[in-house]
DNA sequence: CATGGGATTGACT
DNA sequence: GTCAATCCCATGC
């Protein structure tokens, strides 16, 4: 039997897309920070926003290992945003973690952040790996025992939760596929929850 | 080896 | 709403 105590671990196991709305839910754990993802996006080689769409280069190598190692990478030469690596190894997918609901640690975030307010602690990309203290030095270490821990949903919450899908945020390829997810209703998303259709309605 | 772009954020008009 | 910061790496000469 599969109980919801191991979602995280199920979706590891899932084609990219249907990773991304099962990580959302789970929790990602760095020392003594801790969150709830509350958003995500789906990132596959077959589509051009997708950075393996370039094929294997020391960059993207990662991503066409085999599930449950982090992919980070520097964005805009500042911030440096994490991905949970799915699919088969040869195949190059990952799920952008895009937003969390802080859970353990917010003083913590908060001087990492130099913010107060708990809705502007993690609430997009840039700013989780800021929270948590996620850098480089994490790309394509294991998410299971590892550094960064990928974990179940925290208890009482195992349920998963109602999905807002949309399009993807901040790319300018392949904008048309609707491969955001965020938690419904949640006010710690990187914007407030994106127009589209409820999904587990 | 030189160049250009980007899965963002925060500050500013 | 606009815009610059900043740096790794993919690409091209």
């Amino acid at each position: 039997m599969t109980g919801a105590g191991e979602r995280h671990l199920r979706a590891l196991e899932l084609p990219v897309v249907e990773a991304a709305q099962a990580l959302v839910g789970c929790t990602i754990t760095h020392g003594d920070t801790s969150g709830v993802i509350v958003e995500t996006e789906a990132y596959h080689e077959i589509e051009p926003a997708c950075h393996a769409f370039a094929g294997v280069t020391p960059r993207t190598k990662p991503l066409f290992e085999a599930p449950g190692i982090a992919y980070v990478y520097r964005s805009y030469g500042i911030h440096a945003l994490l991905n949970v690596v799915v699919e088969p190894a040869g195949v190059g997918a990952a799920v952008l973690i895009r937003a969390l609901e802080p859970l353990d640690g917010i003083e913590r975030m908060r001087e990492r952040r130099g913010r107060e307010p708990l809705t502007e602690l993690c609430s997009g990309p840039g700013k989780l790996s800021q929270a948590l203290a996620i850098g480089l030095q994490h790309d394509a270490t294991p998410l299971l025992g590892g550094p960064i821990e990928l974990g179940p949903p925290p208890p009482g919450n195992d349920e998963q939760p109602a999905l807002i899908v949309g399009p993807r945020i901040g790319i300018t390829r392949a904008v048309e596929l609707p491969w955001r997810f965020c938690a419904a209703g949640s006010r710690h998303v990187s914007r407030p929850w994106p127009p589209g259709l409820l999904l587990g309605w």
